[in-house]
DNA sequence: AGGCTAACGCAACGATGAGTGCGATAATTT
DNA sequence: AAATTATCGCACTCATCGTTGCGTTAGCCT
């Protein structure tokens, strides 16, 4: 008696799904926030309008979802050897993911769908920037205290991309690095 | 023959520009974000909508405008009389306004508006720190780069409010101060 | 106080987004 | 290979947003 409910995630669905999560990336960069609509969305990603009401229901639950799956796995955690160098490896691959524009428009469309919009964009830099300090802890090395760590890299980088709308460039990430180790 | 296009600031005017503002602030907290309508926003605040459209034209610049309302002025640059006792009040201050849940609110929205609504929300914060600075700088101290200031005060400040969803105590504050003055 | 005109309210229309029932398709299982 | 059923496409309806023309109200100036 167990109503399990099955889903199917091969074939056809994970092909719509790709299609809409890249049509919602294209029209946040495309146009202002108001054409990012649902019907909008599904004619970009061939799909009929019922299907993106039926799976994701409203923008905001679709721009979650479509952000989660960006901003998931696309940086690698780097292992150089040092906690100096995976850290500055690191943080030039964030600041170069972050000086994509249409990055930015997805990242400010879910912020604005949402109280945990930004969470969702941020969420796998900060667990990155955990088991980049885990290993070095592991290593025996002395380490920062995340938090700081979050402080000094993470918010410098975002603010700037956000409120600021200034490039960041690999120097002065790694200015940063510099900094948080040397305190 | 010139053609001065004579405004009319007073009165009337000025009383549905603030409400207008007022019911955008309270709809952004209130709920999601696609309730945040043109035709929603003028029936709180009492006004046709029509008058709306023709003011303010979209609910991109509608947000845009209330931002900038909002986050100016509304904090007040202290003078201690020394950098530290400055900077100290004024990082209070300003978590202090980043810990109500109806400013949160109205800044992701405005984010979400357009590629400039993160510098409409702290555009001023920017020109706030860097009279604290230029104060301190005339009295004849030591005074740090507004970009490095920026980067360990505003950064992790906005960052934690918007990605991380954590609130910013003073003590906290107060240790970001001390940071970026002892380095 | 009276005129001038910017700003607002009202009514109506077209366009489009949001939601629903039903049949067709294709992924998964036996 | 056949059956099962989650998922999608289609046609249709309802609600609401965006816009325009016109009359009215109420700041500002002489």
């Amino acid at each position: 008696m167990t109503e399990a409910v099955q889903t199917r995630p091969g074939g056809r669905s994970a092909r719509v799904r790709a299609a809409v999560h890249r049509a919602v990336e294209e029209l946040a960069a495309a146009g202002p926030a108001e054409t990012l609509t649902i019907p909008a969305v599904a004619a970009r990603a061939g799909v009929h309008p019922t299907t993106v009401y039926r799976r994701w229901g409203s923008v905001g639950q679709l721009l979650a979802d479509a952000a989660t799956s960006r901003f998931s796995g696309n940086v690698v955690v780097p292992d150089t050897g040092s906690l100096a160098g995976d850290l500055e490896r690191w943080m030039d691959d964030v600041a170069t993911d972050l000086a994509d524009p249409d990055v930015l428009a997805l990242m400010r469309a879910t912020i604005g769908s949402g109280p945990d919009g930004g969470c969702a964009c941020a969420v796998d830099r900060h667990e990155q920037l955990g088991a980049i300090i885990e290993r070095e802890q592991a290593r025996g090395g002395k380490v920062p205290e995340l938090e700081r760590a979050v402080d000094m890299l993470l918010g410098p980088l975002y603010y700037r991309a956000i409120f600021a709308g200034q490039p960041a460039s690999g120097e002065w990430a790694r200015g940063l690095v510099a900094a948080l180790l040397a305190g």
